[in-house]
DNA sequence: ATCATAGTCGTCTCCTTGACGATAAACAGT
DNA sequence: ACTGTTTATCGTCAAGGAGACGACTATGAT
């Protein structure tokens, strides 16, 4: 045993978060612009340090409610509240070059924000099509055409996870109304599903499966007709978490 | 902005193993005894600190290899490896009482090892059913009858998340095969899931299901007799990791 | 020889899904 | 007012998967 446990490396503790949204038919992830170096004038993940006395889940609340003005409600509460969950821990030694840091990342399902980010510390925040972000990271040095600049240290591989993880997630359970206001109608359900998925699905087999789950939608009763077109009745997520069976992506 | 990210808060960053194994038809979780303190004497899942120039993955493979002497094999690699995968990462402040802790855990599915503890450091490591060990963070103190006293630290919490983990992530994937040695049989494989799961499931369905999914299973040629019986055909896993569409679990 | 055990192949029915026709209720233009 | 467009919603039908379970096969044990 040629190693002292008591003689531990310090490290710094920092949260990432993957706040994702629907909007435009697309799903969009916040940036923000680096204003010092490392990477600086670069587009990074929102995040920061965890504080002393402060727990994992509670810091990145807080800087998600620093970064948007929305709230966390990690756990389950329907309303005006943004779904906040674990994603993955990123360590690599050289992650960071200024020191050893120790990156927990969560994943931010949120509703589209009325104007573009609500909250206070919003100098230069902005939401981006995570296409072209992944693009970015992927094609390396492309026609430098917008914003195909790679996010800054490794935070592409994170927002990568961050929406497989999305992907798959609302595969088997509701928690695609995350991405809905308090209330929705099927088809903007729906229009969540593709744009996360990026595949078209059918609307009337659609309607039936989500209609047909018990607890998935539970009727307001009201409807809509902001889509234009028929009016379509209004729901709200109901108490079901799990989806059994799931909702079948589409072959690739 | 009353907080200045310049001075951030020294943490200790660990790696915890949840282990896990069938044995006796049942799902096992490899523990050590804790020789100091706190929590002299309990049992705590098998980590350590994660070193100065060390990846989290790395640190993760370097313990189980202590404590074990399985290979880590995080990618797939088939034979002689046990599935490596990152489980969630464990930060409450006052998780440790000696100091600020950050533990990153990873979950490990091993094979049945011939010898209880094949790695070196075994001087106080043990395979224990999970079912003991979570009953025991649950009904909190019982009859006090064989180990049923709580894991150190939030270990049970670990420990539960991990098993959680292990149940769904059969369904849906081949992971099951990363209990079985390199050839097993249909029945094999079978007793894996109904120990997982804690269930009995249908033999004939259940062969018709892992035959017919391409890719699962490949057959050796060979057969064995090892279970009584008629003889059964061997197979190895196939490349396919993603089962589509997934095992179903038994209603509750 | 008989029994117990485990493996493997089939059959039947029910349910879910995918494909897609048809109708309903709004709006925009002419 | 009529027509076309858009979106919502209901219905039908065939294909495939899963649960229930009968039947047969190949070993070892008694």
């Amino acid at each position: 045993m040629p190693y002292d446990p008591s003689a531990f490396p310090p490290f710094a503790v920092t949260v990432d978060l993957v706040v994702l949204t629907v909007r435009k038919d697309a799903l969009y992830a916040l940036v923000v612009r680096r204003g010092e170096p490392p990477y600086q004038g670069r587009w990074a993940l929102p995040g920061g340090f965890v504080r002393d006395d402060e727990d994992l889940e509670s810091a990145a609340g807080r800087e998600l409610t620093e970064e948007t003005g929305l709230r966390s409600q990690a756990l389950e509460d329907q309303d005006a509240g943004a779904h906040l969950e674990q994603l993955a821990t990123y360590g690599a030694p050289q992650r960071d070059p200024r020191m050893r840091v120790v990156s927990v990342a969560y994943l931010v399902l949120a509703p589209d924000l009325p104007s573009p980010i609500a909250g206070g510390d919003a100098r230069s925040a902005r939401w981006a099509a995570t296409d072209a972000l992944l693009e970015a990271a992927d094609g390396a040095d492309r026609e430098a055409e917008e914003q195909h600049v790679p996010l800054a240290f490794d935070h592409g591989e994170i927002l990568r996870d961050g929406v497989e993880r999305a992907r798959s997630k609302i595969e088997y359970s509701s928690l695609a109304t995350a991405f809905c206001p308090a209330e929705f109608t099927v088809g903007e359900l729906r229009r969540v599903y593709e744009a996360v998925w990026g595949v078209a699905l059918d609307p009337r087999n659609f309607h039936r499966k989500v209609t047909g789950t018990p607890g998935f939608l539970v009727p307001t009763g009201g409807t809509t007709t902001r889509q234009g077109g028929r009016p379509a009745q209004l729901f709200r997520a109901g108490g079901a978490t799990l989806l059994n069976p799931p909702m079948l992506r589409p072959e690739v």
